[in-house]
DNA sequence: CGTGTAAGGAATTCTGACACG
DNA sequence: CGTGTAAGGAATTCTGACACG
């Protein structure tokens, strides 16, 4: 994925509406999960609220898990483990590639 | 670039206030654009246009030209043209690969 | 030809609140 | 807790038209 690939889908360019075609979400579930933190519009300088592909992709997610009644509050914690996870991939891959470097440079040195 | 990706480019979803503000076009702009057909945006159920990232990139293409003095039908002539042109390279890319299949299959015949 | 603008109507979006459960 | 709804106001969008050049 290019980085101009990426800024489609992370631009925040979709009215509340669309979403709500979209995801098929009504506008009050919508605005609800924001007020609970799960998702974060951009506002535009007139106040509407702006959503990404992205937005509407991790909505989608919500509204299967909500159909499977898990509660708001959960969703979130699930979405905070999920980044912890990921941060946690990334401190270990950073520490492999810098143990290879290690290596690397003390073959070198010698 | 992956089908997904390409969908995000092409999916018509954005309204013609916000591609006013991501083009620097005026609204009257865009629409008239659309009536020289030089885009093609798709009409939700209650009849407001929806454009893609592709159409605004599109649209900005059109602006740089205007701004450079070329009339809206010159434009029109130039889109079509790059698309006939862009028809001639895949039907002598196709040529050349059934050029190469046949080669391929002559060889292991005999 | 290309673009601005006023006109009138219809649909959207926003917020805060009450309702129900 | 999660969602629907009526309320009132503000901003958007649409079309057809007149204006200017």
């Amino acid at each position: 994925m290019t980085i101009e690939d990426k800024s489609y889908k992370e631009k925040k360019v979709i009215s509340i509406g669309i979403v709500s075609e979209l995801t098929g979400l009504s506008v009050r579930q919508i605005r609800y999960y924001e007020e609970r933190k799960l998702i974060s519009p951009q506002r535009s300088t007139r106040g509407t609220r702006k959503y990404s592909f992205s937005d509407v992709e991790k909505l989608m997610e919500i509204a299967n898990k909500r159909e499977d009644g898990v509660q708001t509050a959960e969703i979130l914690k699930d979405m905070r483990r999920r980044e912890q996870a990921l941060k946690g991939d990334n401190q270990l891959r950073n520490k492999m590639l810098e143990g290879q470097l290690n290596a690397h440079f003390k073959y070198r040195n010698r």
